[in-house]
DNA sequence: ACGCCACACTTGCATTTTGCAAGTGTGGCG
DNA sequence: CGCCACACTTGCAAAATGCAAGTGTGGCGT
């Protein structure tokens, strides 16, 4: 498979950039995400769940049952593909 | 939306990306496409219509009932997000 | 001690997208 | 005139996505 096919076999799903896009920002709490992106709330446990396995994100844990979500370096590693994107999408007009 | 938002909603699909990365290499017919993504060929016809209508590639009539679908300037503006994604995939080991 | 609330999910089911397989139309060529 | 390559379309099954409501857990106020 293609290096690109590799890629969005892990990121490829409907909003796992834009998980990791929000992530850019610093680690963030399950309902932050949730609220800022709108996303459905069954989705974004999928998501998480899977971007954890990937090696993307990890938990950490906060106060007793809050966790917040941070990107390892490998998800550290997809801002410039994230970038890249978004000034090609904010060109569209 | 956001910008990442806007990009993902054009080229967002299973295979748009895909199948782009594919015509930076040049125009190609669709047959090419097909065997050369092993993409279903309902799918394909889909998003060649819908990333034709969004301005990313165009259709060039060639011999009578054959064409080939090449890449307009939007389309290749698409060509460093591709290289960052498939960079990216090429480091998951 | 008890109830209550915030938080992080899970569950059940409808809708949409994707995929497979087979069929359609069209033009050129022998 | 029949046949073939090419570019699709169509019908239906499977998977992903989305919506709404429910579950579990720990802390905090009373």
């Amino acid at each position: 498979m293609s290096d690109l096919g590799a890629a969005l076999d892990v990121v490829g799903a409907r909003w796992a950039l834009r998980i990791v896009e929000r992530l850019l920002d610093g680690p963030q709490r399950y309902g932050d995400l949730q609220r800022d992106l709108g996303v459905p709330t069954n989705m974004l446990a999928t998501r998480l769940r899977e971007l954890e396995a990937a090696g993307v994100l990890s938990r950490l844990p906060l106060r007793h049952n809050t966790r917040a979500y941070a990107l390892t370096e490998r998800g550290l590693a997809l801002h410039d593909a994230i970038e890249a994107l978004g000034r090609w999408g904010a060109e569209g007009t």
